[in-house]
DNA sequence: CTTGACCCTCACGTAACGTGAGGCTCTAGG
DNA sequence: CCTAGAGCCTCACGTTACGTGAGGGTCAAG
């Protein structure tokens, strides 16, 4: 057992896990984009948590139809952190969710002629692929984007987040989940005015700051903080009960206002 | 001008009509997927309407992520009417849709995660990659589509019809389309309760016989019978005023129930 | 009658792997 | 201890869906 305390993956193990062959992780070792950060003394491939993390992102990334090439130049950039790639990968992916979209609507406007028994021009249909597919040729993706509306969009939000603005923005989540918790302290229910006004606060505090979070995507958001522990982890240890609270406080606000 | 009657078009007019490139069609053509019905005297490919149409279907499916030689099979399978065509691509495209917004999902699950300082292990973050894309290598996508849940759905409804089906939809969209018409007749307003129940009975026709209709996708059609001048011609040629009064009333169904 | 925009047919290049070939390495079982 | 089988390694050529010229006709305009 030369790996190293358990903790590395064989190349197998991750291509099982990602759901990628072999033959990629090989691929991408070789072009460079991901190499193993240990190999092991017979020469095996060892992936550390930090590995997958970056396979991930290769992934993400892939997934929106990414050449490697570029890829490699987003995760290599060096001013992007964490927060500026996963905005990137939704700014995206929102492009690409908007094409299929519109292909969609195409479909169903065929479909709807065929059931009203008109014949449309083969010409207005293939207008449907004529917008770029702003996923393709990624190079110098950083002005593809600013094509699109909804990197714009999620620019428009984050333009210039200076060292200060992060702090007041991490001051803003303490206020807010303070403001829960003193709620709960004093025993108020959580289909409260005032703690549907913190949910409230809570969600545009999120749209302002990371994500446009209607109350749809808000109310995900409050089923998971109790589904997944690490998330209910937070809030508990600030306060017993609190997850459970600022949850149902975010229904109870997407129920009134959504 | 040995155009056919105006009619064909050139590799360089469908090229940029469709938003590919000349290769592109070159090598469709080569490949015998899709080979201009036509020839100019000088061996100038030379496109139909026919062509264009098939062109079209091509790129819908091959938008999905579709390969060529599938594409092929595909359209070249006798027992496949036009709708059905629309079908497996709505199908596809659904599963494809699904796919990007569990990506979407992940994405945001990772930034809130970042929001509140939790490290989530990459384990789990890849396991988001983990089922299958059902578009990739789709060798034998009859059964791969059997996979999804889109197309089941899709089936389900759709599954064997015949030719009396066909004939009773045909009669179920008449006697729709004549309600209307008789509503509008007497007099009465698209907001009335009667014209909202003959609205309904439209949107259930379709989510029926066609593809899942909400009362938003709805909307969206009466929208387009009015903006689209061939669907409105087809309601006018009924009854004068026909097109903006089911227009309405779809319009005030959604609005009242959805 | 020339010029520029298109068209043709080869034909080789490329991206992102797939698919063996030939050969170590590791762990469980006899 | 030894062997089988599953897993890993490094070449290295194959494949899909085109990209990208090369070399050479075609066509409407001036």
């Amino acid at each position: 057992m030369k790996r190293a305390e358990n903790e590395a993956m064989t190349v197998g193990e991750v291509a099982r896990l990602a759901n990628v062959s072999v033959r990629t992780l090989h691929h991408y070792d070789e072009f460079g984009l991901l190499s193993p950060s240990e190999r092991s003394e017979a020469g095996y491939r060892l992936y550390t948590p930090g590995d997958l993390e970056r396979l991930h992102a290769v992934l993400a990334y892939r997934e929106l139809g990414l050449e490697l090439g570029a890829i490699q130049e987003l995760l290599s950039d060096q001013a992007a952190d964490p927060v500026e790639h996963l905005k990137r990968q939704e700014a995206v992916l929102n492009a690409r969710l908007e094409k299929l979209l519109a292909v969609r609507r195409s479909l169903r406007k065929q479909m709807e002629a065929v059931h009203m028994g008109i014949n449309l021009n083969p010409k207005e249909l293939l207008e449907v692929f004529g917008d770029e597919d702003p996923t393709k040729h990624a190079k110098e993706a950083e002005e593809r984007w600013g094509d699109t509306d909804a990197y714009r969009e999620s620019q428009r939000r984050t333009k210039g987040y200076t060292k200060e603005d992060w702090l007041r923005i991490s001051k803003e989540s303490e206020a807010i989940e303070a403001g829960f918790a003193e709620l709960l302290a004093e025993g108020v229910a959580p289909t409260d005015q005032r703690a549907m006004e913190a949910a409230e606060a809570h969600r545009r505090h999120i749209s302002r700051c990371y994500y446009e979070c209607g109350y749809d995507i808000h109310r995900g958001l409050a089923e998971m903080y109790l589904a997944d522990p690490r998330f209910t982890a937070h809030y508990e240890q600030r306060a017993e009960g609190l997850a459970a609270f600022v949850s149902a406080a975010i229904i109870a606000n997407a129920e009134a206002r959504g």
